[in-house]
DNA sequence: GCTGGTGTTAACTAGGAGAGAACATTCACT
DNA sequence: AGTGAATGTTCTCTCCTAGTTAACACCAGC
């Protein structure tokens, strides 16, 4: 195994290209000058701890994986739908992708269904179908991404759980307001009206369940 | 809002102490004096990046820990249950917790209510029950932990879904046997006999989510 | 008394965290 | 093609601090 300290650098620009930040954004926001944003990325000088800490919370990420090496062994052979839809003609969110009764599903991060919402806004299936009306997913919001670019909230019956794994999301169900962040989660009732926004600098990331109430087996 | 970095030597203290080992073991590990690692304790003296990677290793937490201070950076205010329950009477899994009619719940990872089971598999609850006949928990299995001791597979009706946060998960269910690591995710009928094994070195997390057949609202 | 453990605090130094400037690019305009 | 404002990079330089060495005070057991 390489040297984590080694790979910090590589891994932070790596993070900060996915979410399509500026290297001088970073430096703006850090208080730092931008050349030494630009050496730490190269490897050439090293953050201290209180620049790390704020450029973890900057990124949105957990600290830990900005240590974790590019050895990244993925060989499990998990067998999964690779289709790629981009449809958005559906009423339920548990409709988002056809139904597929395998008894089964596994899949790979690697090669997941995604769907493209527009404005930012992807949906990525974590499992196919097992049952009727439930939809397990990975939801990604790039920055400033929101539920509904005209701002008005959503509702529909079922109930809705998430997790969130990096970024922030400000999440309003009702008159209620949250701010989720890593490790944080929730569960409601998604006939209350709700609508979310990612306010990090960041990408937002997020585990995501959503039943309706017809659920039979 | 107290500066989380502040709090890194004394938070580092704690867990040393916590863990019985002396100062002086750390510096002969760390191979830095043992004056150095008093300073940062006292906070006299902060750590470079690299000092505080090997510090963290070697004291085996994740580094983002060695940031949570009693010095909340969290003000978001979800307030939840921090209820510490210790029942496994349950014959059903989502029966683990008890039902609260509760229609938005939200759930700070730091007081979680957690169900301790056998063997080092630990059940996290991280939404309380909006809905009956469901649960939605971060699931830990320490190194080597395995859902039965016994070896014999579990079943019952449902259905089951989950997301590899880290480690490595082995998962038989039926006759397929699948290694599941992070990122990874499944969904299946939980009538289906089934059972999990940590296999890998480190401790295995994962989102899961479970319900039964009878949901309704 | 001594010896071996513990943690703490001074005074000091070498090295690197971070700044600043100038650099080469690429865009989008008039 | 010419200006302007972005982008990231690479020099050189300075000042601060990560980390050392020394001596400190405390407890055990022999």
């Amino acid at each position: 195994m390489t040297d984590p300290i080694a790979y910090l650098g590589p891994r932070l620009k790596e993070i900060r290209l996915k979410t399509g930040v500026s290297l001088r954004e970073i430096a703006r926001r850090l208080e730092v000058s931008p050349s030494f944003v630009s050496q730490i990325e190269n490897g050439k000088s090293q953050p201290s701890v209180a620049t790390l800490y704020a450029l973890a919370k900057l990124l949105g990420v957990p600290i830990d994986v900005l240590f974790e090496g590019s050895g990244n062994t993925d060989e499990t052979l998990i067998k999964n739908y690779e289709v790629e839809v981009d449809r958005q003609d559906f009423t339920h969110p548990t409709d988002a992708w056809d139904s597929s009764k395998a008894r089964i599903s596994a899949v790979n991060p690697k090669n997941r269904s995604i769907i493209t919402m527009d404005s930012g806004v992807n949906w990525e299936r974590l499992a196919a179908t097992v049952e009727e009306a439930v939809n397990f997913m990975e939801i990604v919001y790039a920055p400033g991404a929101e539920t509904n670019k005209s701002g008005e909230m959503i509702l529909h019956d079922g109930f809705e759980y998430g997790y969130a794994l990096e970024g922030e999301l400000e999440v309003t169900i009702g008159d209620l307001v949250l701010q989720l962040s890593t490790g944080h989660s929730i569960g409601f009732d998604s006939s209350i009206p709700h609508r979310f926004r990612n306010t990090g600098i960041g990408q937002f990331r997020g585990i995501w369940f959503v039943h309706g109430c017809n659920v039979e087996h």
